[in-house]
DNA sequence: AATCATGTTAACAGCTTGTTAAACACCGAT
DNA sequence: ATCGGTGTTTAACAAGCTGTTAACATGATT
């Protein structure tokens, strides 16, 4: 498999020599040289590891952290930071989590720590369940979809479409791969029935204009926050 | 099972960060930045473990604490405190079941204290068998069900379902959960059964209005105190 | 413009749940 | 064994909810 990892770096060099090689070692790296863009491809693409630089000028690593969470909370994230900077906030952690390297480091290293991170999210078949879609939070066990001052239950065919809808996000789910997942079979009626239920999945979550049930016209729809 | 954590926590770096590694843990993490959204939070969920700081801007994390217990004496409560914080002050709390934990700290030492919490929680569940519900008491150990001047006696199956419930407040369980725990098996003629049980209990529920078994259409039940 | 795909709403049929009462099963005491 | 009492299950009916379908509106593609 074809493993996409974010790589977002302000030095250039450094950045370039990462990317480098780490495509030579078979990854596919999109480079960003500040928080900004970095964010923007995110939201544009589905990546399987996002590696930040904590220290960047105008968004640091952190904050890119937290936008990128928004959106996805199960995405491995690999934070870049000087040993300087390890104060009373961040230093106690870098210890414990396989979440943080310390500059500088070989790419071996870096690689192992990849490795870790992947073969964790491939194996790890206990399903998040909560997911987070702008301002909501969707719990596709308990069935709820919380948004800023309200809490709507969801009836299991309306959370069973979300949930396939969120565990594909920014990716376009064939109308016929919804149907066998959701109602186990492909017709016409099932097709617009399913249309249906994506027209009240949106009623749902029209409060948060971020979040978004695109239709791609004669293929399926895709899950997209902003 | 999933472990749900409340995390209320001003500063948004620490707060990601502690919140991001205990994800990683395993643990279901919800972080609030203030007391008030912290304290709304808990009312709209079921949390097994609440980690607040103490020292936050509006309200503090004593004063978070306090309107919790108002609702639920049994979740452990986790305080995180600067060093220089009074150490009286905290021990008035720690010796109420709670514990603090000195920044800095490790993730290591925090999931530490998580590890003893749940445990004891757990061995506990055994013991204490008592719950509060509105203006009820159910004890359900010794089958009685004490109301503001009455005091009734449970059956057996009565005080199991009604058990369930509490164990689970707040959060829906599924018939067939229900079902399984307390029948040990899951069909249309027991299922009708629970109907019937579950119409006993709001009759014998019915004199506070705050406390209500609230059916999750095709789903199954969730206990709900207001 | 013509055609097909999708968006949206409302109504209906079928299934789920609430409730009451009767039937059944179990058990101890007579 | 019979009886009464207690607790649970089954039956029956009422009320409510959900998914599907139909019908019509809008949008995309050729």
């Amino acid at each position: 498999m074809n493993t996409k990892i974010l790589l977002v770096e302000d030095d250039a060099s450094l950045g370039f020599v990462i990317k480098d090689n780490l495509e030579m070692k078979g990854y596919n790296v999109t480079l960003c040289n500040d928080g900004e863009s970095g964010e923007n491809t995110f939201h544009q693409d589905a990546f399987d590891l996002c590696i930040l630089d904590v220290m960047m000028p105008r968004k640091d690593g952190f904050t890119v952290a937290r936008n990128i969470r928004k959106k996805d909370q199960q995405v491995p994230i690999l934070f870049v930071t000087a040993k300087s900077m390890l104060e009373d906030k961040v230093e106690g952690f870098s210890a414990g989590g396989d979440d943080y390297i310390t500059k500088p480091f070989s790419v071996e290293e870096l690689q192992m720590r990849i490795e870790v991170f992947l073969r964790r999210s491939n194996g790890k078949d206990s399903v998040d369940t909560v997911f987070k879609l702008g301002k909501f939070e969707f719990d596709s066990s308990n069935l709820t979809l919380k948004g800023a001052s309200s809490v709507r239950t969801l009836t299991q065919k309306e959370s069973d479409v979300l949930g396939l809808l969120c565990k594909n996000r920014e990716r376009v789910l064939k109308r016929e791969e919804i149907l066998k997942a959701v109602w186990g079979d492909d017709d016409y009626f099932l097709g617009r029935s399913m249309d249906v239920f994506i027209s009240k999945l949106r009623k749902y979550l029209k409060d948060d204009p971020t979040v978004q049930i695109v239709n791609y016209h004669g293929i399926g729809f895709r899950l997209e926050v902003k």
